[in-house]
DNA sequence: CGCCTCCACTTTATCGTTAGGATGAGAGGC
DNA sequence: GCCTCTCATCCTAACGATAAAGTGGAGGCG
């Protein structure tokens, strides 16, 4: 392992010098800057982090602190963060956050301090005033991804307008009898996706004057839960729906499933609509509002970066909203007659 | 931010007596052990990563390389490893490789070595000779997820002997004719896995006396391509295969549809099993043989923590064989007749 | 009683980098 | 010809921890 004394020594100049010269800032000849650069990739000469870290109070290490690496938005917008801090030379390092209170304590108090991360990215994880106020005297920017999170820049989808559209694209065909099957927001998540995605749900049928009594079944927001809310749903044939909007994809994929069980043709007996744009919805030719999470990842570093660049402000608390496609695929069409 | 100094001044203690009653080596009176803890607890002291680090040139933390982040064999050994390293009181900087030559060159020759990471843990992932050589002579331990790496000590289930024994099942059943749909080895990965599951699968057949033309159909290695392969293979009715061995649990559930579309029943008239233990699989009725791919990254944890810890051997090219259980579902039964 | 050992602690040096003040040489103005 | 100004460069001091070498007092042993 080479260090800057070394590259210094083969090139003739000082160690401040070759710092100089391989940051760029500072003024350095440009003989001596060509000298320097030579004599570093020779020496195949890599800066060490710590020490950098050390002098500068920098690490170029951003953490990611999600709920889970292993469910399908989350692994998105990991990969989307991923890729982009990859391209502006920062690492990121990876913190999953269980519902144990002791663990969470330990990871603001110790990790996020100990490793002088630069900068904090929330995945739908709702960040206490308190444990925000640590960061910023830190001098640690935090962005949140999926929802609002008080005195921190956020950015995600506007859940309530997304299952509005969603179920505006199911009034326009025609439907007039139409159901939500939601997550269940007690056990899920610390947002209020869920119980927003029922809301906009809500808006759209009262838009529409169709406002009526149980209008949602709730489960877990995966396929069995979107399959066993969806066998409940179809059960009575008097009271079925013509529609269905569910609150994810992984939700209407069980709906689809159980519909298919029941001997009903999606979308000829039943249109269903998802959210999320999960790549399991082309498979299965589901409709869907597509959010992008790789592209939410990937905006909430550039977000991360841009506090970390200029000077950055203590009151941000822009709140980006993103834009979400509707994806018409083969799950919905007008009703029967 | 309060350091070690404060600490010291604070307990009325030299700095290096201070820094040998936290970390516990070195001798210290169980007093002024006492005393400095508390320094520590009152002014809420995080000792600094970069100057540890510095100090005695390990950093605490671990690289997971991978080609992907958002598929679920990745995602969940990513999940493993984590938990594995918050509770060893390690960090996880997460990199993905992607099939970019310069940006694997930069991952080797830059991020990796000026971070410092203590260790490597790569992820289905062939890792060149002198890419193993270079990380070596930088004292860094590699362990290898998901296939054989020369010169690394790897961990991952035995390929062939788990597909042989996922088509024994189909054969102890009573089919005769059966097929194998797999993953296109051509375009995916850099381990042998989907030609050694097809190599698995021959060894049994071959076993039973049932070698046959057309054994084989290979396409992209998730549901798609399970789909499609699967409306290749069961086209002709004179020639459809009894059972179906998937590469993949993925492609499994491909098979499972095309079935169903083609107005087949599983397992009636069709036996399915995956390789995986996907938790689509449970929803789906699909037998599988479960690799659980959290475990082998806590394995890989330890393994890594172990060569840290310890004498690391050099020579350590040990392959630990992961145990595969037959997790038996709905989607294998005997043939008809 | 004197010597040696051991323990608890302090002092000092070190890791590899950046930042800020000091130095020196050359250019330009009067 | 002297003074100032600028620019490239150097020197030194951090950053915050660990580790090795040094110190002084208590205790054991002959």
């Amino acid at each position: 392992m080479s260090t800057l004394a070394d590259v210094a020594q083969k090139a003739g100049v000082s160690k401040s010098t070759a710092s100089r010269a391989l940051s760029g800032r500072g003024s350095v000849s440009s003989s001596t800057q060509k000298k320097v650069s030579a004599a570093a990739r020779e020496l195949g000469f890599v800066a060490s982090s710590a020490a950098e870290s050390l002098a500068t109070g920098r690490s170029r290490n951003i953490a990611v602190v999600t709920p889970f690496i292993n469910r399908w938005f989350y692994s998105e917008v990991i990969d989307g963060v991923e890729s982009a801090l990859i391209g502006a030379g920062y690492d990121l390092t990876l913190y999953r956050l269980t519902d144990d209170v002791d663990q969470r304590r330990q990871l603001f108090d110790y990790f996020l301090v100990r490793k002088g991360v630069d900068a904090v990215i929330a995945l739908t994880l709702f960040i206490s005033d308190d444990e925000v106020r640590r960061l910023r005297k830190l001098g640690k920017p935090v962005v949140g991804v999926g929802g609002l999170i008080p005195h921190v820049p956020t950015l995600s989808i506007d859940d309530v307008a997304t299952a509005r559209r969603a179920t505006e694209h199911l009034i326009e065909l025609g439907h007039r009898r139409i159901v939500h099957v939601g997550g269940d927001q007690e056990k899920q998540l610390d947002f209020e996706v869920h119980s927003n995605r029922l809301k906009g749900f809500r808006v759209a049928l009262a838009g529409a004057d169709l406002t009526q009594d149980n209008d949602f079944y709730a489960d877990d927001f995966d396929i069995p839960g979107g399959y066993r809310s969806a066998r409940a749903v179809l059960a009575d044939p008097a009271t079925r729906p013509t529609a269905i909007v569910a609150g994810s994809d992984e939700i209407a994929l069980g709906v689809i499933m159980a519909a298919r069980e029941l001997g009903l043709d999606v979308p000829r007996d039943l249109s269903v609509i998802g959210i999320d744009g999960h790549p399991l919805g082309e498979t299965f030719g589901l409709t869907t509002m597509n959010q992008h999470p790789a592209n939410q990842g990937s905006l909430a570093v550039s977000q991360a970066l841009a506090q970390l660049g200029g000077a950055w402000d203590e009151s941000d608390d822009t709140h980006l909203e993103l834009q979400v496609d509707l994806k018409l695929r083969a799950s919905t069409a007008p009703p029967l007659t």
